[in-house]
RNA sequence: GCCGACGUAGCACAAUUGGUAGUGCAACUGAUUUGUAAUCAGUAGGUUGGGAGUUCAAGUCUCUCCGUCGGCACCA
């Protein structure tokens, strides 16, 4: 008869197998209504789930997070009940949760409008009003694969057939009249999802994620204990779509896109201001890195991507054209022409490690479907370099770059980096030592900078495996900036080696590797992050001097060609406007410094100070800005 | 590429059941010379993404192409 260990270290007696429901009914019936599931021993149960040993249990109510992923999920069960009761025929797939919420995938001729979306929510709230208890069945495997036979739902039989191991038994979650084939745990009613859920899209997805199975229909929800948390979180998105850096770049007037170029980045002023700071920026940095940076063509002869392997992997994608009888592709990538840099000269051991680097310009024809603002696009320059080295010297390059990525992306205010690496997948070149060594490499190196890693089992490159350092945007979606990946296969076809200490010849090793990953991508998520408000080092306009009235214009121009001449991007607004106007539009355009010259101003010499967050700084001489300036470019993205 | 939504003046958005395309800001002109987030008045601005169709009549309905957005798939 079980004893069971509260968290609190308190212990009660059962002289019978006990419900985690009946235990939090035995400590207050408060509790048992709170009561939503129970972790016996770590693991996560239903409330109905019957305790026969000892064990350590906790109750788990709304307060707890565990609780959230349980509601999701329940909530996507509620959709799914709400959207076949509506819609007679639509066949159920899959419905987890995901973070904020939850999807449920279905399969329906009609598509579902947002019209739909509407009633579907509303039947929701009436199925949690029902107050159906939620129960949990076991049926064997057979048996369950005809009972949703008999419904018509071949994509649930599909699923049972495919995970769940034969002679296993199925468990299936009733809520009234609707069940699902579903591992649990879920809440003990569904009066217990409360009113904090809101259905938010329709997108199609494929079914098993598979382009080539069929298309189904998914509605995406978000879900939170109540309806103030639902609130809050919908205010969240709606300042974080605000951030959006196509909305800022219009705003700003930063760069547009239009119809006749797809994909393709027009650069304006402002814009270009900020890419050409962040190059000089790289620039430097990688030459303190030991990194020679060269240029390479545009337009290279088909046959090189044909003996590099790309030809045959990505042939479609690339950009072609004829010229003299000849076929050229726009390079899509620039590590086959660094090697011809590479190959120039017969190159040494004593060579080793040689990094090329190159603001390569590249052009892929991505599907139009995967086309985003500036995070993907079909012309882009990649921060690209390639380090020739031996295998030896690859965990030492590797954790080389690890440190320049960090300076890097801290001196632009990141500090929230995913960091990923992908191991070999089943079709690849090389031998399996070298793989080992490789992953080892890595996988060491990152170890040693002490990072917090994930491995992604079989997405390794065909020539070798990839570290991915990966930045959110504004609303959460991952974008891959930065990358190292060890290649054993495209020197080697493209006749790069050198003379090995023992005078033979050896294929040296490459590193791929790019620190911003492209610049458009990477000024993309900047502006996100600073929601367009560029630390002084990146801003576009520095300081904007006004005046007050048409007699201090001389004086605001003195003061202009001043920081200009110290190296600052300043201008003057001397429009005939009220201060309040055109501190107004400065502040909209995220200057950072507004400088207001009136009579005192030229009296004295100096300026009033005004930063873009509204603060008064109060008046200053010029040499006193200057200085002030000068401080806060120097900290880059460090405050 | 696939599923869905959308495309109206430089920008943000209106336009009943199909019935003369409007508003705000910006632009331009004039007045105003102003002290820290919008001074006032006037003027001009459109083949409603392109093409085709239905209709007496299309921004509105149908088809098609292009693009954008949200997902999915892809991402050397």
């Amino acid at each position: 008869m079980p004893d069971i260990t509260l968290p609190d270290g308190s212990s009660r007696h059962f002289d019978h197998p006990v419900a985690v429901m009946d235990i939090a009914a035995d400590i207050g019936p408060g509790l048992a209504k709170a009561t939503l599931a129970g972790k016996v021993n770590g693991e996560l149960v239903d409330a109905a789930y019957v305790i026969q040993d000892d064990a350590e249990v906790s109750i788990v109510t709304s307060r707890d997070e565990e609780a959230l992923e349980l509601m999701r999920h329940d909530a996507a069960h509620v959709m799914a009940q709400a959207v076949q009761e509506l819609y007679p025929g639509t066949q159920v797939t899959i419905g987890p949760a995901i973070e904020d919420g939850f999807y449920y995938d279905f399969s329906r001729e009609e598509p579902f409008t947002p019209d739909d979306l509407v009633k579907i929510e509303q039947r929701m709230h009436e199925i949690v009003k029902r107050d159906l208890p939620i129960e949990r069945e076991v049926l064997d495997r057979d048996e369950a694969k005809k009972v949703f036979a008999e419904k018509g739902e071949i994509y649930k039989v599909e699923i049972i057939d495919d995970i769940i191991p034969d002679g296993e038994e199925v468990s299936i979650y009733r809520q009234g009249d609707w069940f699902d084939v579903c591992r649990g745990p879920h809440l003990p009613s569904t009066s217990k999802l409360g009113k904090g859920f809101k259905l938010m899209k329709v997108a199609g997805a494929y079914w098993r994620g598979d382009s080539n199975n069929e298309m189904l229909q998914r509605i995406y929800g978000t879900a939170w204990p109540d309806k103030k948390q639902l609130n809050a979180y919908l205010h969240r998105l709606e300042e974080a779509e605000k951030r959006d850096h196509r909305r800022i770049g219009k705003q700003m007037n930063l760069f547009h896109i239009q119809e006749e170029a797809p994909g393709e980045i027009f650069w304006h002023d402002k814009g270009w201001t900020i890419y050409q700071t962040i190059q000089q920026y790289m620039r430097t940095k990688q030459r303190e890195y030991g990194y020679q940076e060269i240029n390479t063509p545009q337009i290279v002869d088909f046959s090189l991507w044909e003996k590099s392997g790309h030809a045959a992997k990505f042939g479609e994608d690339m950009f072609t054209l004829e010229a003299e009888g000849r076929q050229f592709a726009i390079k899509p990538m620039n590590c086959p022409c660094h090697i011809q840099v590479f190959n120039q000269g017969l190159k040494s051991y004593r060579d080793l490690p040689l990094r090329l680097a190159e603001f390569g310009s590249c052009h892929r024809n991505e599907m139009s479907g995967a086309l985003h603002g500036l995070m993907r696009v079909r012309a882009f320059v990649q921060d690209d370099a390639h380090i020739f080295c031996t295998e030896e010297q690859i965990q030492s390059e590797v954790s080389d770059f690890i440190k320049f990525l960090h300076e890097v992306y801290e001196d632009f205010g990141f500090t929230d980096i995913i960091y990923r690496l992908s191991t070999r997948p089943e079709k690849r070149v090389g031998s399996d030592e070298v793989w080992d060594k490789a992953e080892k490499a890595l996988a060491k190196a990152l170890d040693a900078a002490q990072l917090q890693w994930d491995e992604l089992p079989g997405e390794g490159a065909f020539y070798g495996p990839k570290v991915e350092f990966t930045l959110k945007d504004c609303l959460g979606r991952e974008w891959q900036c930065g990358t190292i990946q060890v290649d054993f296969s495209m020197p080697g076809r493209l006749d790069a080696h050198y003379v090995a200490e023992d005078g033979s010849r050896q294929v040296p090793v490459m590193l791929h590797r790019a620190i911003l990953g492209s610049f458009e991508r990477f000024i993309g998520i900047l502006i996100e992050h600073y929601e367009g408000k560029m630390p002084l080092w990146l801003a576009p306009e520095q300081a904007v001097v006004m005046n007050i009235t048409d007699r201090q214009s001389d004086y605001a121009e003195k003061v202009v060609n001043t920081l200009k001449k110290q190296g600052f991007r300043a201008q003057s607004d001397l429009r005939n406007e009220k201060i309040g106007f055109i501190i107004r539009e400065h502040t909209l355009q995220r200057v950072p410094y507004l400088l207001v010259v009136g009579d005192k101003e030229v009296e004295s010499e100096t300026v009033a100070v005004r930063t873009r967050a509204g603060e008064d700084l109060g008046t200053m001489s010029v040499s006193e800005l200057v200085e002030r300036l000068t401080d806060e470019v120097v900290k880059y993205g460090h405050i």
